[in-house]
DNA sequence: CGACCGATCGTCT
DNA sequence: GACGATCGGTCGA
């Protein structure tokens, strides 16, 4: 089942199906790396926005904007812009440069580095809101808005496969969160999750 | 330059 | 389940 883990090559992230993308992460792994200390959680919820189509997307109409610049990089750029004024949200850029694809990470199971989580939160413990949510996830690995723009093949950020896998039937998939103003598209079937998993956001689908 | 809004979170009920 | 904090980005004047 679970085999030594490789770091995700450009084969996985320039791929045109997004949708797609977004539920193979499942299972992946997302590290940091800063200040010698490894920080790695396995990814189980997803969004997929897919482009200028997609009236959630920060794309829509082809909108290209300084905040959503990095969303036009080439594939396996991260992108990650402050929502609400103080949350990093980490997208991966899919697809080819200029097609503003993108997976954003809703949350992780922690792996490595849960001190060096505790510590940057600001957290007593460990519980489960440590990497539950976009927005917490970010702090918890130092994913900052300095991060936007950067390469998934350095040894600062990037995704490993070791493996795992999810069957069909551990998959939930339903509407996305918070898009309520993209309208009929705010009905798409875009999210994914791992069911059952005590780090997925628990909110209304 | 000012007004508005948000791919959220934590707190309170 | 509801609500307010909070501030960067975007857009219009």
């Amino acid at each position: 089942m679970s085999r030594e883990p490789q770091k995700l090559d450009s084969g996985f992230y320039d791929r045109k199906d997004v949708v797609k993308i977004a539920r193979e992460l499942l299972g992946k792994i997302l590290v940091t790396r800063r200040d010698g200390i490894r920080c790695s959680g396995r990814i189980v919820e997803t969004e997929a926005y897919a482009g200028i189509n997609d009236r959630a997307s920060h794309a829509f109409g082809g909108r290209r904007t300084t905040r959503s610049e990095h969303l036009y990089g080439p594939p396996a750029t991260a992108y990650v812009y402050i929502c609400y004024g103080t949350h990093p949200l980490f997208n991966v850029i899919t697809n080819k440069k200029d097609v503003p694809h993108g997976v954003l990470i809703r949350a992780l199971e922690p792996i490595d580095g849960v001190d060096q989580m505790l510590i940057r939160t600001g957290k007593p413990i460990a519980d489960f809101t440590l990497t539950k949510g976009p927005g917490n996830l970010s702090r918890a690995l130092g994913i900052s808005k300095l991060d936007s723009g950067g390469s998934l093949f350095s040894d600062e950020i990037f995704i490993e496969d070791d493996g795992l896998r999810y069957k069909k039937i551990q998959v939930g998939i339903t509407k996305r969160i918070g898009v309520e103003s993209a309208r009929e598209d705010a009905e798409l079937p875009y999210r994914f999750i791992v069911k059952g998993n005590p780090y997925v956001s628990a909110r209304k689908s």
